[in-house]
DNA sequence: ATCCCTGCAAATTCTTTGCAAGTTT
DNA sequence: AAACTTGCAAAGAATTTGCAGGGAT
């Protein structure tokens, strides 16, 4: 789906600035650091960025993951998705398939050595519904 | 397994602000940000606290993930932990038993409303080893 | 026309770093 | 004794905020 039927999907406004981000963070994946992206739209004031972020946080577009040096990495959270990532260089790597049917911790994944995981259910809480 | 056991079984020096960090995650559980645990140990200056909760975090001893405001929270990894996130509030509860056996989503948890949910499995990857 | 969004600038908060003194093994 | 750790202070980054002008519906 492309950028500006994800934001009217959402109710959102359409301006460039959220097509730009939407933009970008397709194309730089597991990249997609605060940092890289505004190093990469030059031509666009940092907290737009931060408020766009935000946004599309809020309304479920983007979802969140720790990445090195705790920056934190914006995704595309259109599908069930499993991360690989590393303890020593923070690399993050993507999977295909859960490949957990139950707790089969200190296993191998294709010479990723797994020494633990995690996994993140969000949703809305009772109270805020 | 006390702090003093988890620092020596991971080789690392026994120090009472280390010992003092781990005691106090413990107690914080899934509240323990930076902030929080510095508001809580006020004798201990804030750059200290940094360094230590790095160390323990590649050590492995910890875990990260995102809470509310964008803030990390340091949980203790000792074992293979679900959590259930709100989008709203930020607030964050740990659950059991993983309930997604394929790709279940859009479902319903006790109440809580899932919208997503990610799996991060954490190890060293082929380049590190 | 209304409401929301963006850029700017400044303030605020968070995080890192070098170094000297103190601790741990 | 050697190696590592901490507190302090300062620097450096990251993030938030108010407001005026501009843009989307």
């Amino acid at each position: 789906m492309n950028s500006i039927d994800i934001l009217k999907n959402n109710n959102l406004k359409v301006t460039k600035q959220r097509i730009e981000i939407l933009d970008m963070i397709n194309i730089l994946g597991l990249n997609s650091s605060i940092k890289n992206i505004s190093s990469k739209i030059t031509d666009m004031d940092k907290s737009t960025i931060y408020r766009i972020l935000n946004i599309l946080y809020e309304n479920g577009i983007l979802e969140k993951i720790i990445g090195k040096d705790n920056q934190i990495i914006y995704v595309i959270s259109d599908e069930h998705k499993h991360y690989m990532k590393c303890l020593k260089c923070g690399s993050i790597q993507e999977i295909d398939k859960c490949p957990f049917d139950d707790n089969k911790n200190n296993s191998n994944i294709n010479g990723f050595k797994v020494i633990r995981h995690s996994l993140i259910i969000e949703g809305i809480c009772k109270n805020c519904q």
